[in-house]
DNA sequence: ATATAATAGTTTCATTCGTAACTAATTGCA
DNA sequence: TGCAATTAGTTACGAATGAAACTATTATAT
């Protein structure tokens, strides 16, 4: 038998965090689906080809304060995608420490493809919404993010 | 040298995808130290204990679908809350395959005492929004969530 | 000049996660 | 009845992930 209970009550499918992060993940599922299973390229990796495809040069440091990821998991996608010969790297004259990072010609070959699709589907999702629904998104993402940036 | 290059162009944080997965990341991030810092309970088995804790005596089955989470996360949250007696199981009488899963009185009392954590740091989300701006996301998400479901 | 601290990135190890294959119980149907 | 198909849940295995320790290089301070 099932049985509804009084005490505290969360209803998961009415709690923001849980309907922001099924979203999520059914949008990351669907954009993987047009990076790995056509390019064989993983998350942690498009994100770095995604930076390095706008921004040349870059040291893995930048593209882990840009991607939002740690330094750990970005030295893994860069070593991968230098593996699949997508990436190039050199190192700073200046510091021989930190890497200079840019997509190959085969890397850059790849975005070109990637990131069309990736926008198609960002427009397809947009344009669920009017106008104003997309003004408001995005209002309310720029609160809410700050909101949990809040302390650093 | 840092270069801005011509072909495709995507902006990662203007890019709805990556936004959006930023902010859950980091919502779950500071959910989790409510739960997972003082009660070593994992992101998948809050899930399992907050659905388990509105209502009693659910299959596996019932609680995946719930979740949203698939049979064998399912599965391995509930082997573990039961190892630490977070929750109770039978198997149904007309069916010796099914379980039916209820928060044990330990389970109850946590369940309890991290639900109200929850929920306010859901509340100070929200609270950053004016109700009109709150409504809206409430439409808004509804409409996203329903398009990443629509096959299915 | 040299020792100490800080920085860039990598490696290691233990855990988590996802997919596929599997076991056990039940249902459907010939 | 009895055998194939379905269903509930678990196990196995490889890939992804995170935290901490590590290497190499550069900066700082005496």
């Amino acid at each position: 038998m099932v049985t509804k209970t009084k005490s505290s009550n969360l209803l998961l499918e009415e709690f923001l965090p849980y309907r922001l992060s099924y979203l999520t993940n059914k949008i990351s599922q669907a954009l993987s689906q047009l990076y790995t299973d056509k390019f064989g390229i993983g998350h942690a990796q498009w994100r770095v080809m995604a930076v390095l495809g706008r921004f040349s040069g870059l040291s893995a440091a930048v593209v882990a304060e840009k991607t939002a990821m740690d330094k750990v998991a970005v030295s893994r996608a860069i070593n991968s995608l230098i593996k699949n010969e997508l990436l190039l790297r050199t190192f700073a004259d200046d510091d021989k420490r930190r890497s200079e990072l840019s997509l190959s010609k085969k890397g850059r070959d790849t975005y070109d493809k990637i990131v069309p699709m990736v926008q198609d589907y960002e427009r397809d999702l947009l344009e669920t919404l009017s106008q104003s629904e997309q003004d408001n998104l995005d209002k309310i993402l720029r609160r809410l993010t700050s909101y949990v940036d809040k302390d650093q």
